[in-house]
DNA sequence: TATTAACACTATAACGTTTTCGTGGATAAA
DNA sequence: TTTATCCACGAAAACGTTATAGTGTTAATA
């Protein structure tokens, strides 16, 4: 054999095998594939041949020949976002698991992003789409090149942020539910001024979290004041905006100094909030209780640490990639879809103590 | 034409145009790619057909014909993790506007899992690595999978985690001058006992902070003192072990009643580390000042915030998706190979501030 | 001895592209 | 009229697989 053949071999396939051992390429697919067709002699030796320059199939090829590539693709609407990379690490390890890649597109918040990133990997590249829609995308309520994916036969699992007009797997966070256990907490806590930090009305999970607040303080019989809610601009969530946000907070709590619980939609809020409070010179927990969205490494750190309502995102991701997976499997495209409901628990640390 | 034709249509080929337009193949994919083979009248014919059906080549057979996917691989070691994720979305930033996709592959810190994520991709998927090797494979000190990779004529672009004896191109923080001037910060704010909180030895970014400390030290004429440097064990950064992490720190810091500086390998250190001392009733930052490293959202909210040296990974991201793909539209595999430093910038907060 | 069956392989088509090389017919030049 | 030149298109190969359908040789059966 040459001596040079490892070298020259940029990757080994089946038709340099078969060249090689002076067989055809249908004897060494066979052989790999131990075919009772093919002789033990001849197997053996494929096989020591492909083992020893470690032959691995062209997954390409594969794709191409199966019509389907054993990958799925995940489209969030961020990455640097606690959130989203505890859904990302569920999806991975249900998919690794079960033989799938994941191939990972970044909506940056944008509907055209997410739109190209979708058409880009819709030619092939996956067999199926787990995502999560931007937030431009829930503001122009355009969702059709989600309904033409759909229509083309590759299915699809939202998560997190639902959107009921379409019809598809989702699994989604009970919003409402996690809102109002918080609020019921801080009422059960004594807390009777409640504000309620959320996001413009666009935003969906806002919108829940916000119907939750409101049962909740229905429930108790306390009355629902919109004084106290605060819907904070999007676009304070942007780089650099720390300080807008934190100033229209600051203005809200010395307006309301009677406040004495917060429940914030997300962890950002919450701190900001209670780095606010603090500096006015509240109190965290005595003067001010404060429950967050979301729980990540900040509202373990945070001083005091903060009570959140966790999204369990593992769970979600895990769900959603199991329900694509078992739809991919089955070959079943069609109705009914499913909606997972993952429930949330309220972890409680000292931003609601009570001593 | 068969009314039914947009809903038989899983997927629109060149092939099904050509059956539906009644030409070959050729002159549809010709006329596709406006060649002037083809007569005005049937590029027309043919386009219209193309646009309104939304015809878009599939991705996998240009892969395979190609034998390039415009793909990138990227192999964290984890993905819940801030400094990460920042790098991933500078990957993704550039790979996209040159038109690449990017497959994520995580190893969770397990060398198996790194091996056989790369195996999986290796094999036609992708056209090139970027990745940072898990803490399990800089323990065994294995690369083979790595050089082989290579050998095959797959480049890999290292970041971060440098591995000094692998040939290829690696884009990488300059830990040591990290470290050495944030050291030489807390030196010029009057700190004498500046304890350091590293990694583990085969940890090799911890190693280079490390020595970025004994730098500082030296070139301030202090003496570098084996007692305060704490060494903390791996296992302490797993979920559930945040325990056993603070209570090492708060021994350590009971011993030393005399430390006035703090310099951590990351944010995670730094914070434990500062809430312990609150504990213990040391004021931050005018008994005790802090600095760590990596800059993420921990830092900016703890109380007080906390300086750190900011590592950029979204341009260390960015240059190793620049790196890569140069070199993979060059066509150029060979040596020599470039090391790129992203320079770290000292963030100043309130941990280190001097009122 | 002629037929059949078993064996161990090979050839071929297909997946969806692109590209090189033909090719038949029309037109222009000789 | 014959020959050369275009024009507009089609055929075929290739990328790396797998699966179906041959095929030639030997051995068993009638």
């Amino acid at each position: 054999m040459n001596p040079d053949f490892r070298r020259s071999m940029q990757k080994l396939t089946l038709k340099k095998i078969a060249r090689e051992l002076d067989v055809s390429i249908s004897t060494v697919s066979k052989s790999l594939k131990d075919s009772p067709e093919i002789s033990q002699d001849t197997k053996e030796k494929v096989r020591a041949f492909a083992k020893l320059y470690n032959y691995r199939p062209n997954t390409i090829a594969l794709s191409l020949k199966n019509r389907k590539t054993k990958t799925l693709g995940v489209i969030i609407p961020e990455i640097v976002h606690h959130f989203f990379t505890t859904v990302v690490s569920g999806i991975e390890k249900v998919a690794n698991e079960k033989g799938y890649t994941v191939i990972i597109g970044l909506s940056n918040e944008s509907f055209e992003k997410e739109v190209t990133n979708m058409q880009k990997l819709a030619n092939g590249s996956i067999d199926g789409f787990i995502l999560s829609v931007s937030r431009e995308t829930q503001l122009k309520e355009d969702y059709h090149h989600l309904t033409e994916t759909i229509d083309h036969g590759m299915p699809i699992v939202l998560f997190d942020r639902n959107v009921s007009q379409l019809e598809c797997d989702k699994v989604v966070v009970d919003d409402v539910e996690g809102a109002r256990n918080a609020v019921e907490k801080l009422v059960s806590l004594g807390c009777e001024h409640i504000a309620l930090f959320t996001t413009e009305d666009h935003v969906n999970v806002g919108k829940l979290r916000t119907a939750g607040y409101r049962e909740a303080l229905d429930e108790s019989g306390i009355s629902y004041r919109e004084n106290l809610v605060v819907k904070l601009r999007d676009e304070f969530n942007d780089e650099g905006q720390e300080e807008r946000l934190r100033a229209e907070i600051e203005l809200f709590l010395r307006n309301n100094p009677g406040v004495d619980g917060i429940f914030a939609v997300n962890e950002k809020y919450a701190l900001t909030a209670m780095k606010a409070a603090q500096a006015l010179g509240r109190k965290i927990p005595s003067d001010l209780k404060v429950i967050g969205f979301t729980d990540g490494d900040l509202s373990k750190f945070a001083s005091p640490s903060l009570s959140t309502v966790s999204q369990h995102g593992i769970q979600l991701g895990e769900n959603a990639a199991q329900m694509l997976i078992k739809r991919l499997e089955e070959n079943n495209f069609d109705p009914p879809f499913q909606t997972v409901v993952v429930a949330t628990r309220l972890v409680e640390r000292e931003s609601t103590s009570i001593n």
